[in-house]
DNA sequence: GCGGAGTTATTGTATAGACATTATTTTGCT
DNA sequence: AGCAAAATAATGTCTATACAATAACTCCGC
């Protein structure tokens, strides 16, 4: 039978997680095959049930093994679906980077809501604004960006200048619901004179809209010089 | 004092996650701001230290809020700060599309390690291999890819007939890190006569490495068309 | 006022036991 | 054989209890 070993280190319910873990993910338990059920493990680790259930609990949050009553506890097969980013804050980033963030208003205006990203009635006021953010200097992004002012009311009195839009509203204004898209479009004549680029050069877009609840709070479409930034994301298997 | 309302709906830990949840994603509990200890939890939700215990664990590994022994548990700063995209398996995805997903193999090859993405001694062994992805008969993804020979023998026998190799390696080979790195470049000529764009149009990159362990499995370079591809993730913040 | 020792509040881990829920298997009846 | 009812195997939830680990606070002696 599979034996599994427990390395010892640190508690045991996270010792069993990472047997476990391992097992599905060097491919010893291939996808759709069957995990002892949880009586049998009890007695494999000398663990109390418990313990082992909030192994096996872990697991299946993290969409590792899937379980049914009766059924039985399977490693599930779609198991590595998913790449994370952090793409929230450029500020961060380029801080991160070890490089001096500067940002500068370009404009802005209150206005009603038109034919807008944000799905908002005509009546909606808004907060349209836009910002170029550099990087030791360097221009690494613009951010145009839609406030809905019924939902971050605050924002019309906010002179953003020690803290630019995107992370003031993070900073302030809850969400529930995130959305984003990323593109490579052409660089319009206007980005590619704030971005430092040539009209037509690849641009990498990000757009986000987030919502609290139904209600639409914010659309940001960001531009980078596509040479010069790229998004990384990095995803570690061991929980 | 903060009063949570239990919704009624599915197991109490459930519900106390996500009145607790709510609390901090609609701000009424601040970035910062202090959650109540387990003892008083108990009280206010008329539920078992272990069971209010369970709820913050979740919320603590989904990073919504950071614990400490004696110190309390606090909303985390950082609560907001992941999008997560689903970018493994373009013939899922022009499925989902509802559209027919049909590839070619381009070009394949069996070469010695040199200069190349992966990082591996020279005297490894890789299979070189190209894929055209076509939804509803549009090209939609040239993939370009370098698998080591060492980490998916099998690889190498594989004639890729009824599965394109991206999704063979994920069925057949395990991995334990991947990374993903997002740029928007210019077409290359060769690339844009393969997805039907002009050399220099905007093309979106993905490029990833997966490794077992330390062993590189694999390097893909994903070229799309910039303005037929969109890579879209959702986040909603309930959990 | 300061340093250090003791106390305490809070989370972390683990167990045993009880009952609920659900899908499968078995049994029994026709 | 076919179908319905009962048994069963597995996970899901919840409680009560115990003790461990950690960091903050208190108090005391000087």
């Amino acid at each position: 039978m599979s034996a599994f070993t427990l390395d010892g280190e640190g508690p045991l319910h996270g010792q069993i997680r990472r047997a476990l873990s391992g097992a599905i993910l060097t491919g010893r338990i291939p996808p759709g095959g069957r995990i002892p059920p949880e009586s049998e493990l009890m007695t494999l680790f000398g663990a109390s049930r418990m313990t082992v259930h909030r192994a096996l609990a872990a697991l299946a949050a993290e969409g590792l093994v899937r379980r049914n009553r009766r059924a039985g506890t399977v490693a599930s097969p779609e198991a590595r679906g998913r790449a994370v980013f952090e793409i929230w804050d450029i500020g961060a980033e380029i801080r991160a980077a070890g490089h001096a963030h500067r940002f500068e208003i370009l404009s802005r205006a209150v206005r009603q809501a038109g034919d807008d990203e944000l799905d908002l009635p005509a009546a909606a006021r808004l907060l349209d604004i836009a910002t170029r953010h550099l990087s030791d200097g360097a221009p690494m992004q613009v951010e145009e960006r839609l406030i809905n002012l019924a939902a971050a009311p605050a924002a019309a009195e906010e002179p953003f200048a020690a803290t630019p839009p995107g992370r003031w509203l993070l900073d302030h204004i809850p969400w529930t619901e995130a959305e984003h898209a990323i593109r490579a479009v052409a660089a319009p004549a206007r980005v590619a004179r704030l971005l430092g680029m040539k009209a037509g050069d690849a641009a990498l877009v990000v757009e986000r809209r987030t919502w609290n609840g139904s209600v639409p709070v914010t659309f940001a479409r960001l531009w980078h010089p596509g040479d010069r930034h790229r998004l990384v994301g990095r995803f570690s298997a061991g929980g």
